[in-house]
DNA sequence: GAGTGGTCTAGACCACACA
DNA sequence: GTGTGGTCTAGACCACTCT
């Protein structure tokens, strides 16, 4: 195979034998758990610089296709399925209804775990801060959740100055300098509690959408959980799913 | 700043160049959609070649910091907030369920969309096939599903040989040679309906947890749409976000 | 010790953006 | 035109793995 297509098509010269070298994996020519002829020998190989090699060698890398390793070689990697990826830039896009939505608070308080409907993370005798609320359609009066927020105490201050719309976590991130590092999330559906099915207009033991949101700083704590009750019919829990090539 | 660090701690220079450019964005040193200083002026500050300089900046390019292009110089982008990701290697890993449950099917058909008891792509006159199934628990009666499985006419003969546990939009990958470029997943409450409910052990009307998928082939088609209603308590849809770092 | 990829230098020419 | 980053060369030394 030669470069060609470099000087025809006037691309980079890194680029097109990566392309060539991908294309090589893709038919087999190298095969899995292989190694890629080494550097040098590529070098020969196209009549280019280490350099020029190297960078084509980090394409494929970074396409996830080979691991390189001082001392062995450039092996290839099981052929990459892809994978695929749901991304959000802010956890505030899974709530989405958020900024069409105003919070009206009901009640806060303090209390042990034990006392909370769901099951809390730290034990029973473990004390936390609570709002309940529930969120309407702005300049509406459609209700569309029943949420209570559960906070560590020492982050509770945030409970008692949000408004209408303010994300609790991101209140906390911001006050107290930490970051979420991870959300676990659980959706299920469940016949409406008789508390919340007051709150949003349903019968006690409707159907009800229920979404259970553990919030995790980078020290692997839950610091904040989030419960909600939703009518069904006005909400609905949307993802797209893309396929991405990429490392494992 | 000097380059002490690299000598003490014998770590690449491009790596701890790296570093020390970071903290200097992350203290607001440089600003958000300032300019670096020049490959040249670095290479001078830090008194290494012009390969490192840029080994440091593909550093900080690689997770979203900075932006460089030709003719302008490189700038640091908005205050990165990295990204929450969920990512599956497979599909299948979305209904985890898979590997424990087994199908039975209970009916095949073809029909219009408009017979269809959901809101399927293409128009209310599009053929589709469809098979209805039941998903228990393997070696025991306790279903945990009722599902509808739809595809496009030029597929359906995969419907005619699933046994237990295919997946069919692996059968149909693999047959055909395409590839589910994109998932589409909805989920939301619903009050069971008769022909489900009854198969199911539900009473109609009970609370019931739907998921609504629809796969996309690479062309943007939809080939297969698979709808499950789900007892509540029998099933929940669980998932983790990951904070990562990287170019959004 | 021989060979691998990882890091680094000192040059060079280019396409591009902007004044 | 001047300066930017993008590409490329021809060297060099290193840490690592395997024998």
């Amino acid at each position: 195979m030669s470069l060609r297509a470099h000087f025809e098509t006037r691309r980079p010269r890194y680029q097109v034998i990566a392309e060539v070298l991908e294309a090589d994996i893709e038919a087999g020519r190298f095969g899995e758990g292989e190694l890629l002829p080494s550097e040098a020998q590529l070098c020969a190989s196209y009549g280019v610089s280490r350099h020029t090699v190297r960078e084509a060698i980090r394409t494929l890398s970074d396409l996830g296709l080979v691991d390189a390793r001082a001392g062995i070689g450039t092996r290839v990697l099981a052929r990459n399925p892809g994978s695929y990826v749901q991304r959000l830039k802010e956890i505030a896009d899974l709530h989405d209804y958020v900024s069409e939505t105003s919070r009206r608070v009901i009640s806060r308080s303090v209390l042990h775990a034990a006392e909370a409907g769901i099951a809390l993370p730290g034990g029973p005798g473990k004390a936390w801060r609570m709002v309940e609320a529930v969120r309407h359609v702005s300049g509406s009066d459609v209700v569309v959740a029943w949420t209570q927020v559960f906070v560590l105490p020492r982050y509770g201050a945030v409970l008692d100055r949000i408004t209408g719309n303010d994300l609790v976590y991101l209140l906390i991130e911001r006050e107290y300098g930490i970051r979420t590092a991870r959300l676990r999330q659980s959706i299920y559906a469940l016949a409406a509690p008789a508390t919340a099915a007051a709150q949003i207009g349903l019968e006690p033991g409707a159907p009800s959408l229920a979404v259970l949101r553990e919030y995790i700083d980078d020290k692997g704590e839950v610091f904040e959980v989030t419960f909600s009750i939703h009518p069904p019919d006005r909400y609905r829990y949307d993802t797209e799913f893309v396929l991405s090539p990429g490392k494992p």
